[in-house]
DNA sequence: GTTCGTTATTACATTTCTATTACAATTGAT
DNA sequence: ATCAATTGTAATAGAAATGTAATAACGAAC
């Protein structure tokens, strides 16, 4: 449900496509590679990436061909074209089919990324600010988790607030009471064993050893503090 | 938001100036012609264009300064920035900064037109287009909608609207709320089923399995999300 | 006004999350 | 080591959000 951006590379040469690929990902991204443009075509559709980027000089189907056939269904999903011609003409055909950025070969890396990065980002609302939460990238607008294994998780709101609290008061104990009081809106009654239980909860999630936990301790007589 | 685009160029050069303006005018555009980053600044400020087209090797105030004063207020506008050096760390900074696209000296006058207009076509997000959802292909011309096995049905108004918002706000958490003011200018009362209804129509007709959606997905206690 | 298709409301079922309870385990003071 | 206080945990009751059907209200076309 986390949405991490999911970037399709086509293109049919090994070296350039691995190093991209591997770019990709370190950067953040999903990124799949097909190597052919039916290929392309075929993971397009039924993968529905977040942004593409085509190389216009493929074997067997044309590249444009591609870019044509994705823009008939598909006028949204911002398309990047890689080019080894850098010449105005291809470079005006290629913009005017539809794709969203043009980039000649041989390209600078970090130039790609940031394209990309920048395609991606306008095409979707501007999303509320992740944070880090152990090694879990915490979205707060739809409450999931995910970490560099790839694990993701779904919190409820409730999770979320004492998360978001812990999160905000990183290195100061935050009692039970504030904990109660903050994150559900609570009156009275603070000898309950409510919070703990969420913390619970909450360390089997993030914790590596949920007995020996690191990220959300406990303070004896005060509360808990990450 | 019917007028027509406003476009800003800020640039020096008497001849170079001439001619972006005065194609800019023939494309349809109303276009201004500041001289200094200062009079660009204070353009931006009091006209408020649609894009800017920025040239960095500026008299005086520095091309990127220009670019980062703008950037400080307004990080929608989209920049278009023109430059004779073609370096990549030049690019790749004035990238970083906040420009949306980056067009080197000489450049194609018809791919500038290009890329003007693909830049204020993706800001305002006007479309008319066909677009897909899920393997639906949906046309707002007539609300319908077609997938590849050819099925084929008709939605409501209010149903496309739906449908819509969701598409735009792709991986995103749309709340009930936006739901029922955006789709329809819907007042008060937010306790009601209404949209629930809308989703669980909506469900038969693209989800595979309505039971367990996928393309419109439930986010507890804070909307759905497509 | 009647009819038909669409949208809104209501009531209730279902699912998921939260709060409570009872008790176990741990801690720190003595 | 013992004891009291505190924290951890499982089971489960209770609450809240979401899913769904039935039906009422509305509005356009006839």
């Amino acid at each position: 449900m986390n949405e991490i951006p999911k970037v399709l590379l086509i293109e049919d040469e090994e070296h350039i496509g691995n190093g991209i690929i591997l770019n990709l990902k370190m950067e953040g991204y999903e990124a799949r590679w097909a190597q052919t443009g039916e290929e392309g075509i075929q993971e397009w559709h039924q993968w529905n990436p977040h942004a593409i980027i085509l190389d216009i000089m493929l074997p067997g189907i044309n590249g444009l061909k591609v870019l044509q056939k994705i823009r008939e269904q598909d006028k949204k999903t911002p398309i990047l074209i890689l080019s080894a011609k850098d010449e105005d003409q291809d470079r005006i055909k290629g913009l005017r089919m539809g794709g969203d950025d043009y980039l000649p070969k041989p390209f600078n890396l970090e130039e790609l990324l940031i394209r990309v990065e920048k395609m991606i980002k306008r095409n979707s609302k501007v999303e509320l600010e992740t944070f880090l939460f152990g090694d879990f990238q915490i979205n707060p607008g739809d409450f999931s988790a995910k970490n560099s294994q790839g694990d993701s998780l779904n919190l409820t709101p409730q999770e979320f607030k004492i998360i978001e609290i812990l999160y905000l008061n990183k290195g100061t104990v935050v009692s039970r009471e504030t904990l109660l009081t903050e994150a559900l809106g609570y009156k009275g009654n603070v000898e309950s064993r409510t919070i703990d239980n969420f913390i619970v909860r909450l360390r089997k999630y993030f914790e590596n050893d949920p007995k020996k936990p690191l990220l959300i301790r406990s303070v004896r007589g005060a509360g808990y503090i990450h």
